[in-house]
RNA sequence: GCACCCAUAGCUCAGCUGGAUAGAGCAUCAGGCUUCGAACCUGAGGGUCGGGAGUUCGAAUCUCUCUGGGUGCACCA
């Protein structure tokens, strides 16, 4: 009997296109599709186009290719002007199941040779996680872990904003409020409003300065001079300013750390930010002075004319006052990473409100080295931002939402619902950890990245409908019955030892497929072996769109169907034979893997019991 | 004013890059637990795909235009 993992859907969509091949001229379209229910088949292939190279009916031509055509362990369909194929119930089964129970990540690519950077996250220094901070985090770290999953090398980069003018507002803010009676931001300040006992860190003092300069500063324009020549301090040297500079850093860092890592996500460095580009612009500004593309602007700048690649605004690169601005220091960030990463595509994770920004600094680059800076190696990955229901958020004003605050009011929702669902629930404070990140995460993948998103309370941390919880609670029924089954049945579906910061795979060992698979006929179980085999091309779009919203989709819809696989086909029960349990149960296995590998590339754990 | 993004069921959104009868969740209504976990399942109602024109065998998808929203537009990042 032929073992299920010499069997692939790959070999079966091979053949499907060479019998094509045969029938239609050469150099037709073998493009094949994904038919919407597993009733019409498992492989579709549309013959409009075909049919009018051959001047005929579409469905004619499917009818035709129907009958003259042979697949083994498949039947060829005519179904209107679609040719599909739909395999046995038994050779699906053996096929998926096969995969899934085999030690080979399902889904996962051959190395590609490809070496991808990957930019994300990147928040300010002094400023506290928001929940907007979570989209370009989390965007990025799927990115991450969906381009290692399909075979390339991935460099994980935090482009820190750790330099520019907002630290002489931090400067200058210390130094009058802070420094006479709280110089270590260890106390809180009188002049503040109480912060929540979870709050009281150094980072959140410095968080409170930078928004009472802002404040201050409306009446008083005044200091802005003054934060102005504290900046001219750091840049010129000054050790007090390099000092508090560095000390700010340090505990804005180690918050950042800590948050890494309640969300899971790591980076390969923290030594790459805006900071460290800082005397490595000049090298650039010569690069390009040599180029001669630096012109003189309106009122002294030294900028980049793009008007003849479709730019209107100038890219400025150095200020009349010969200061650098952000474009500096992403040319000159650009120029490094070529010089020193020498890869292949450079993915930069970041709101969508800086497009304008990032084609001026891909223009420019392109400009200066239009051999190396080719089109597709760098991408810009834009998002929505995320709103209030009463506007746009700001650090500024003060009138933000703390991703810390959304990860602890989902984690209390879901505590609440353990209470009353399963009080005797083991380690019930890591599993709604897991539970609250997972609908916190999942939310925030599950809608196309370009749209701008309503922050509600209700949507983002919900436990049911089409949300990351309902996926960990189809994961947590079937390990409930793998444990009952007995036997090796929930050690089957039980990884090894793994970190997700070392790697996109979630190790699973080989497993024995029961020869008898008759128990997996009902149109359920087949249904559900569908939903199985769309990961594969789910994680194939995620990394083309360059955001996780496809798995997310294609884990709902396997979960779904696995619902309905649960509800239908008894398992453990008596009426159910010995071979059909032992074929069911197997499914249960393949879906538990295939459920816990897709919530762990979006950054999702899958609890064994919730 | 100019540029880019968005508009699909009462609400929030999918729709695999031009193909099969436009699908999910929430909400509403009607059902389903003495039986493997009801954080679940089954069913129902609900649509001029923002308006208009065009491209072709075929458009929610591509082009143009209008309307309504969002985001930007050189000395902040």
């Amino acid at each position: 009997m032929a073992s299920g993992s010499g069997l692939k859907m790959e070999r079966i969509r091979e053949a499907f296109q060479r019998a094509l091949t045969g029938a239609l001229p050469p150099g037709a379209d073998l493009t094949l599709e994904r038919p919407k229910s597993v009733e019409l088949g498992d492989l579709a292939y549309p013959c409009f186009r075909a049919a009018k190279a051959a001047g005929k009916n579409p469905a004619q031509l499917a009818q035709d290719l129907a009958a003259s055509l042979k697949v083994e362990g498949a039947e060829l369909l005519a179904a209107g002007p679609y040719l599909n194929l739909r395999l046995t119930a038994e050779t699906r089964s053996r096929l998926l199941v096969g995969s899934l129970l085999s030690d080979r990540p399902f889904g996962a690519g051959p190395a590609s040779g490809r070496r991808v950077i990957v930019e994300y996250s990147s928040p300010n220094i002094a400023k506290l996680f928001t929940i907007g901070h979570l989209r370009s985090t989390m965007i990025g770290h799927g990115m991450v872990q969906v381009h290692r999953f399909l075979g390339d090398e991935v460099i994980r980069l935090n482009h820190l904003g750790d330099w520019g003018t907002q630290f002489g507002t931090l400067l200058a803010a210390y130094k009058l409020w802070a420094e006479a009676g709280n110089a270590d931001l260890t106390k809180d300040f009188d002049w503040a409003d109480d912060a929540p006992e979870k709050r009281r860190s150094p980072l959140f003092r410095l968080f409170q300065l930078y928004v009472r300069f802002h404040a201050e500063e409306e009446k008083d324009p005044a200091l802005r001079d003054d934060a102005r020549g504290w900046f001219r301090k750091l840049e010129t040297g000054d050790a007090e300013a390099r000092r508090l500079w560095s000390w700010f850093r340090e505990i804005s860092l180690a918050e950042f750390k800590r948050l890494y890592d309640r969300l899971g996500v790591g980076f390969d460095t923290f030594e790459e930010g805006e900071a460290f580009y800082e005397d490595r612009m000049a090298d650039t500004i010569q690069a390009l002075e040599a180029a001669g593309l630096l012109i003189e602007g309106d009122k002294g700048a030294r900028i980049v004319d793009l008007e003849d690649v479709g730019i209107k605004t100038p890219c400025m690169v150095v200020k009349a006052d010969g200061g650098s601005v952000y474009a500096t220091r992403d040319l000159a960030t650009g120029v490094y990473r070529r010089d020193h990463y020498k890869y292949d595509k450079c993915v930069y994770v970041i709101g969508g409100e800086q497009i304008l920004h990032m084609q001026q600094v891909f223009a420019v680059l392109k400009k200066l080295d239009p051999a190396w800076f080719t089109d597709g190696k760098l991408v810009h990955t834009p998002f929505g931002l995320i709103k209030l229901p009463e506007g746009k958020m700001s650090t500024r004003k003060g009138n933000v939402i703390f991703l810390e605050d959304v990860l602890d009011e989902a984690r209390e929702r879901v505590l609440a619902v353990i209470e009353e669902k399963n009080p005797e629930l083991k380690d019930k404070a890591d599993v709604a950890e897991a539970l609250g990140m997972g609908a916190v995460v999942f939310f925030n993948a599950i809608n196309d990245r370009t749209k701008a998103i309503t922050f509600e309370w209700d949507r983002v941390v919900a436990l049911d409908g089409d949300t990351g919880p309902y996926v960990q609670y189809a994961h947590a029924r079937i390990m409930s019955v793998l444990r009952k089954a007995g036997g090796t049945w929930a050690a089957q579906a039980t990884p090894g030892a793994f970190d997700g910061r070392q790697g996109p795979v979630v190790p699973y060992a080989a497993a024995e497929l029961p020869v008898d698979l008759a128990g997996l006929e009902a149109p359920e179980a087949q249904a559900l072996l569908f939903e199985l085999a769309g990961l594969p091309s789910a994680y194939r779009m995620a990394q083309e769109q360059l955001q996780a919203t496809p798995i997310a989709r294609q884990l709902l819809a396997v979960a779904r169907a696995f619902s309905g696989f649960y509800t239908n086909c008894p398992i453990l029960k008596d009426e159910t034979s010995p071979a059909d349990r032992d074929a069911r149960l197997a499914l249960c296995v393949a879906t538990a893997r295939a459920l816990r590998q897709g919530l762990f590339l979006m950054g999702i754990q899958a609890p064994d019991e919730m």
